[in-house]
DNA sequence: TCCTTACTCAACCTCTCGGTTGAACACACA
DNA sequence: TGTGTGTTCAACCGAGAGGTTGAGTAAGGA
């Protein structure tokens, strides 16, 4: 679990992590703030956090003695690029094996014709 | 970790599960041999596409003793939509920002100007 | 200066995860 | 019918995740 691919598929199997990206989607927030919705401890919420800030998705700044948090959207382009990579060599082999069985059903059809012919 | 999105993240989060799927994307595969190019037992693998499985990334048919793994490609959409919801709306975000910030430098322009112009 | 607010750190507990070994099951094949 | 092969099930173990409480730190405000 030491590669970040790893530490944000890891980041985001929590619901009430990807609940907290969805808040942030909508504009940066405190820690309070974001622990509000739940009932858990603010202590939970800022464990997660630091789980969402190892992976790169958020970023934490210093305002006096809030520290505000913020959505980072590039990190989601590293899953969307493995996603869709093996997404795309999985349709397509299920394409291939579509056009093998068309190609298949295609000779059985000319074999029955041509029995009829003969 | 009861539904589904988060059966899925959780599954891809394991770096062998990950290879696992890159191999199944080439072509369907058997049990023995995901498991050859890894150090760890078979047992261990069964276990591994057993969450793949639950998390319905794989799918697993008989045949005579064989259980040849094959990857369910439909169940990535599930994942890219709520990536690239919250993608979007965090880049719209930070496309405002932009805006209101190269505003706010317009209008600091204009009354150096008109303060210049006094 | 003292109090309050916002947050983090440390220690602890429980449950899950990824791994093991050993046994069981299902099927092909001699 | 017995034997080998492919796979899963069950029980166990150590490490880590997610939660708690309690204390510590840092800054604003009376």
């Amino acid at each position: 679990m030491d590669d970040q691919l790893s530490r944000v598929f890891s980041a985001l199997a929590d619901p009430i992590r990807r609940d907290m990206v969805a808040r942030l989607a909508v504009g940066d927030a405190t820690v309070n703030e974001l622990a509000e919705p739940y009932s858990v401890t603010v202590q939970a919420v800022s464990k997660h956090l630091k789980v969402l800030e190892d992976a790169g998705l958020v970023s934490r700044s210093k305002q006096a003695q809030r520290r505000p948090v913020h959505l980072e959207a590039e990190v989601f382009d590293l899953m969307t690029k493995w996603i869709e990579r093996y997404r795309q060599e999985a349709e397509q082999r299920y394409q291939r094996l579509d056009a093998v069985l068309a190609e298949m059903a295609q000779q059985t059809e000319e074999t029955r014709v041509e029995g009829e012919a003969s």
